[in-house]
DNA sequence: GTTCTTGCAAAATATTTGCAAGACG
DNA sequence: CGTCTTGCAAATATTTTGCAAGAAC
């Protein structure tokens, strides 16, 4: 993605956009998968990681980034698709590789809707599903 | 639970029977909602962390347990209901509250069926939905 | 100059392993 | 005796915070 690009993705998102955040918006746009904290810090290597932490802390409470959670490696984090810069709306399952530990993101699926018993409020869910992928399957 | 189940119980997961074993899967039961290692260990105060570590790895290579995930708050364990000793079948949501940070097991519902892209395949699967629970409920 | 951002260090949290002593058979 | 189990310590890994210096406005 072009720097423009960037850019204009932070403030759509009301994120003043400074140069680290748009290399790590960069970064998250360059890979494929949903990233790591780690993987992130391994591929910026000029970004200290506690300011990539929060980075992605900030983008995750102005909707540009969601968390997903449950891979057993830590947290990954990933661009939102949808554009709503209100919710995090375009939530969807995850894949786990459990031998390349890659973390594919299953987004033509849909996420179940799960009836909660009385008094329970659900405010958003994470799916994962685990198993091998198609390049370490055997 | 009686002293006897739980040695009846891990032997049917062949598993032996050793005191402290018994006294984690206890802590299982006795409690109704799935427990994290640090709850655990807060509550059996005579064994040491590392064992009751030990104790779960074991029990969930026999599936006599299985881990939760997702909870942004380590990893949850709970007693697999199914008794099954050769597969993990008896996955189901789990619901995490923000607010007390308990998660409680919504065995009723069913997991979904995601279809997966060729070449995926799937062992087994976490979904994990946050909110508020009844009691954080404002 | 006041506020925001950054880098570095280190605290906090969670998970896992090494190892020697003891229990078990 | 040989194997399994246990407790303690400590290594790892991950996430998060404190703080002072620097940049931005």
């Amino acid at each position: 993605m072009e720097e423009k690009d960037c850019v204009r993705l932070l403030e759509e998102h009301d994120i003043k956009p400074t140069a680290n955040r748009i290399v790590v918006v960069r970064a998250l746009c360059a890979s494929m998968l949903p990233q790591s904290l780690a993987e992130l810090e391994h591929k910026i290597a000029t970004i200290d990681k506690s300011n990539i932490f929060r980075a992605l802390t900030l983008f995750r409470e102005h909707h540009l980034v969601h968390a997903i959670e449950g891979s057993s490696d830590g947290t990954r984090y990933e661009l939102c698709h949808s554009h709503d810069k209100e919710h995090d709306d375009d939530q969807h399952p995850h894949f786990y590789c459990e031998v390349c530990q890659q973390t594919y993101c299953l987004d033509y699926a849909e996420m179940p809707d799960i009836q909660l018993p009385e008094g329970f409020k659900a405010r958003s869910s994470n799916l994962m599903i685990k198993g091998t992928c198609p390049h370490c399957k055997k």
